[in-house]
RNA sequence: UGGGGUAUAGUGUAAUGGUAGCACAAUUGAUUCUGGUUCAAUUUGUCCGGGUUCAAAUCCUGGUACCCCAGCCA
């Protein structure tokens, strides 16, 4: 990739309504203010510690989007890799991945922190040398009782009014490894007494003898993210710096980095974070889901993360909408996940094409079939979407149908199989259920049903009419398949409200993951490949998992088909 | 309790002194070879109290509630 702009030509995703956020606000006024000379540079900064969420995606696709919105814009990403007790390079690899696939470009603007150590420690002298920064050996419990409370300022640091020369000869010793982790810090000269926190004596650098995925074993000193964030967006030339809202406070302080260094300063702007029902968006949290093994991996079909929902099935599109429908605000706010699966559904019905499968299978004979005779019926693959052509679908004597769609004893609005009743399977015949086939335990195991040869196709020539029509797969063309069926991570909307003495982990859904291994499927996704997504009729969407083997197709659900029916059921119950 | 932020239907989000709109959710009904899709309709809102104004979600004023900050995390 060379180094040109990443000018993505991408339809403006945040003007389709007239309105816009108020960053998008900003930036247009600065734009035609020609306040950065026109320019738009922002920048997407995770840090390596783990993989992207959803939380995530809302910062990726304003940044980005904006950057594509704006003539000649661009947005960098950069690794934020200042902590090496914390990062590996194998998040890197990782958090590309979901950028790409999310469907943006970084151009050549793929930047590290780590490549700035050099320039930030000659950032650093530059401080000391002017009086605004210092070494300071208190540890790291006295420096807390030194900074004061909320309300309580702090005091002066014993070691505050070092001279210029033995800051210098303490820093360079400190950058040279002399020293023991922990046992010195450089602090900036600010105001003990400052009633922003951020602005007493923050610290710059620690000194950490830690290896670093990039730089090896070449520092011993390490900046803080105070100290460096500012720094990178100055580097760069970032124009528009956006950030979550928990930097206001820190803002100052970087203002007064930059002041005092007389270099570039960029705008920050702060956003919420997304919220979203029933899950958990801490990095720190999902990694103790991982390594507690409550879910299978980062990429877990249950996990918010990109790696995960998209392995669950879901499309860049459809997260790229949920994106955009979620607006930008500067007050926390939790989305209703429905929301998101919303956006899913709304993709996914316009671009899967239309498979039968059944998850619970209930055997059916047909007894005036033919015995050996089969037919290939004819199936639309999407009816939102005539391009997708039709498909051949086997029909034979014994089938399955879906248990939950046979009732021995119906109730009024039950619309579909009963004894007596004739129901329409899809695309291929109405049949009448003749008998119900018992086990010992009284469990239903097979029904008979007979069928009207001049319904071939799915009408009747005499216009009557049935009120349910039923998938159905051909016993002896079925694949055999393992469904894992998902469900919310936790059960209750808000998992923090944990019960005394309990955390989120408490309200994890037990049921949140159902495998039924004994599903059927109709041949036509006998070639189908990890991520390949299809509706399975009247179920939902599904998408096949990486899991899956010669053998064994393994597939996921990615969000059922929206349930009327299932609402009805639920009433019934209260 | 010092400082910094923020409040619009159930949930999100518009409206920058001039009809409080949109989406999701919910509820009806129509259409349908998916109880899907689509279409139509309905319910629900400006945190509270004063003030300015012909007119306030918007301006002023006084409250209230919630979020963030006391890492050598980011």
């Amino acid at each position: 990739m060379g180094q040109q702009d990443n000018d993505q030509n991408r339809e403006s995703e945040g003007s389709k309504e007239g309105s816009v956020d108020f960053i998008r606000t900003i930036v247009a006024e600065d734009v035609s203010s020609n306040k950065w000379d026109g320019k738009v540079i922002t920048r997407f900064p995770p840090e390596p510690n783990g993989f992207l969420h959803i939380g995530h995606a809302k910062s990726i696709c304003l940044n980005f989007g904006i950057a594509a919105e704006n003539k000649g814009g661009r947005c960098h990403l950069r690794f934020d890799d200042t902590n090496p007790v914390r990062e590996e390079g194998r998040y890197v690899n990782s958090i590309q991945d979901d950028v790409r696939w999310l469907g943006w470009d970084w151009g050549g603007h793929l930047y590290y922190a780590s490549d700035y150590f050099e320039k930030m420690y000659e950032y650093a002298v530059q401080l000391i040398k002017n009086g605004f920064a210092y070494v300071c050996d208190l540890d790291a419990g006295q420096t807390r009782e030194y900074r004061g409370t909320l309300t309580k300022p702090g005091k002066d640091s014993p070691y505050r009014n070092r001279s210029v020369e033995e800051n210098m000869d303490m820093f360079m010793r400190m950058k040279e490894g002399e020293f023991e982790d922990g046992s010195r810090v450089l602090r900036a000269k600010i105001d003990m007494s400052s009633p922003n926190m951020n602005l007493r004596d923050p610290v710059m650098y620690r000194i950490l003898h830690a290896e670093h995925h990039r730089t090896g074993s070449k520092w011993s000193i390490y900046p803080t993210y105070d100290w460096a964030h500012g720094l990178e967006d100055s580097i760069e030339d970032i124009t528009h710096s956006v950030c979550t809202l928990e930097f206001e406070n820190h803002r100052p302080l970087y203002d007064w980095y930059l002041d005092k260094l007389e270099i570039h300063h960029p705008q920050q702007i702060e956003f919420a974070r997304l919220e979203l029902t029933y899950t958990v968006m801490s990095k720190r949290k999902l990694l103790q889901l991982v390594e507690e093994g409550r879910v299978k991996s980062w990429d877990d079909p249950r996990m918010p993360t990109i790696s995960g929902m998209r392995r669950r099935g879901y499309s860049p599109e459809a997260i790229r909408e949920f994106c955009r429908r979620i607006g930008i605000n500067k007050f926390n706010s939790t989305i209703d996940i429905a929301l998101l699966e919303h956006c899913i559904r709304e993709d996914l019905n316009k671009t899967s094409n239309r498979v039968m499968a059944v998850l619970r299978p209930l055997k059916v004979v047909i007894d005036n079939y033919p015995d050996n005779d089969e037919e290939w019926m004819d199936a639309v693959n999407n009816p939102e979407d005539q391009s997708a052509g039709t498909r051949k679908v086997p029909f034979s004597k014994v089938i399955y149908i879906e248990q939950d769609d046979f009732m021995e004893d119906p109730p009024k609005k039950f619309f579909r199989l009963g004894p007596g009743r004739e129901v329409r399977l899809r695309y291929a015949y109405f049949v009448t259920c003749t008998d119900v086939i018992k086990d010992d335990d009284g469990k239903i195991v097979e029904l008979h049903c007979s069928y009207d040869p001049a319904t071939r196709g799915g009408n009747a020539p005499d216009g009557r009419k049935v009120k349910s029509t039923l998938h159905w797969v051909s016993a002896s063309h079925a694949l055999r398949t393992e469904a894992r069926l998902y469900d919310h991570l936790f059960t209750k909307e808000r998992p923090d409200e944990a019960a005394e003495g309990e955390d989120f982990r408490s309200n994890l859904n037990q049921k949140s993951l159902q495998i039924l291994s004994d599903c059927m499927v109709e041949p036509s996704l006998k070639d189908a490949k990890p991520f390949d997504r299809v509706q399975f009729e009247r179920l939902g969407y599904f998408c096949v998992d990486t899991d899956t083997t010669e053998e064994n197709l393994v597939i996921n659900r990615t969000v059922t088909l929206r349930d009327t029916w299932a609402k009805v059921q639920k009433k019934g119950v209260k």
